[in-house]
DNA sequence: GATCATCCTGACCATTTGGTCAACACGCGG
DNA sequence: CCGCGTGTTGACCAAATGGTCAGGATGATC
């Protein structure tokens, strides 16, 4: 034991100090990154904590110690990820265009698929599976939310804005749509020969939903040029 | 052994012959059906042999006597499914009326998630998780069958009988507007308060969804009464 | 009544599961 | 130098996992 070219076996990443929490912050935003792919990729059940924290690069002790237990980790991602959907739910109002809004609606729903397509696929899995840890925000949030859309909807058909449609299937519709990019980027991928959606592509897809949702459901397109 | 109220202990459902193979028959339906319940709640990984054993009122054992293993159980179903798929998916003409293709498309997939919202969600649950097994069916058969009604819908435009969107993407969006129902069933239920969808909500959904994407995409609704 | 094909299933196995815990490493303030 | 708070992790555990297998049951056929 003279020959000291091993002392030390590998050494964490780093330990103790390092002033403030940076190395919480730090490991658990490897952990979540890493726990959202992996529970959007095999669900709930299907998911291991051991497959996280590989995912992660870390011990399966270190990702129990920072998040307590696989439960509240998939609790915490959910939420993450309603934090996410509420924020570009802002207010409208029976003023607004139509147009204006259902682009922006169909842009916007399509901006989240795209930008967190494991927290969509991690969302899908859980309503997939019957909802079992958001019932209650499905219940409550999110039908507050969408009836008071529809109820807008509605009086934008009174005054003839557009076609008297059932506005919660209109809303369902611009979901669906949009969200398939995210939960289904495997099927697109196979079926059009891609390797993958670029930028352009999304363009065009919100492009295409627009015009035929909007049209479909008999709004004019909003005046680019007033007047 | 005059008295004859419990001799044998339990006795198994049914042993030996039963003529044919009724015995064989009966046990795979019962199975295939538990399986296809539990794959499309938990997923492939998250799915165990006991869970689907219990759901199908047999003992482990039994389950993989029929089955083999999990894998060719689910490989099965997966099958299975794409048969249905595949059975609604009759050939179509560039001579065929673009609002009677539609319509009936809409209504056949929705169909389709209706009568088979587990089969729906197992393929929901596949894709989702990347598609591991499916692979080769989406760059196949799935895309020839899309390349070819593209082709349909590409010249219906040309002839002035559709706006000229493009097709892929139109296929998408009646695909993702109609699965909705089958695998977001949880979402639906519980924003629009029902505890089930009823078969004059599928019937008022597809008429929906016809009227906006046959309007969206400048398709005249096919003449009722013709002359 | 022996043979056979089919069916049934408890016991068993190696591996993986989620989770606990004690031991330890580190830097800092006393 | 001694705690102390924070971070790290291998060893360990009971339970569940997918799968095997031997032993037995049953009725039809010869």
């Amino acid at each position: 034991m003279t020959d000291v070219t091993e002392t030390e076996t590998v050494r964490p990443a780093r330990q103790g100090g390092e002033s403030n929490g940076a190395t919480r912050e730090r490991n658990e935003r490897e952990i979540l990154e890493a726990a959202e792919r992996v529970f959007a990729q095999y669900g709930y059940r299907g998911a291991s904590v051991q497959a996280i924290a590989e995912e992660a690069g870390l011990p399966k002790s270190n990702v129990l110690y920072y998040m307590g237990n696989k439960r509240g980790l998939y609790v915490r991602l959910l939420e993450r990820m309603m934090a996410r959907w509420n924020a570009l739910l802002d207010d409208i109002s029976v003023e607004d265009d139509p147009a204006d809004v259902l682009e922006a609606f169909i842009r916007s729903k399509m901006q989240l698929s795209r930008q967190h397509p494991e927290g969509s696929r991690l969302f899908a899995a859980e309503i997939l599976g019957g909802a079992p840890f958001l019932q209650g925000y499905l219940r409550g949030e999110l039908r507050q939310w969408v009836q008071t859309r529809a109820r807008i909807f509605e009086q934008w058909a009174e005054r003839g804005l557009m076609d008297p449609v059932d506005p919660v299937w209109l809303i369902f519709l611009i979901w669906s749509a949009t969200q398939h990019y995210a939960d289904f980027e495997a099927q697109v991928l196979g079926i059009t020969g891609k390797d993958e959606i670029s930028d352009a592509d999304v363009e065009r897809i919100t492009q295409f939903l627009t015009q035929v949702i909007l049209k479909g459901c008999g709004v004019r397109p909003a005046s680019a040029t007033p007047g």
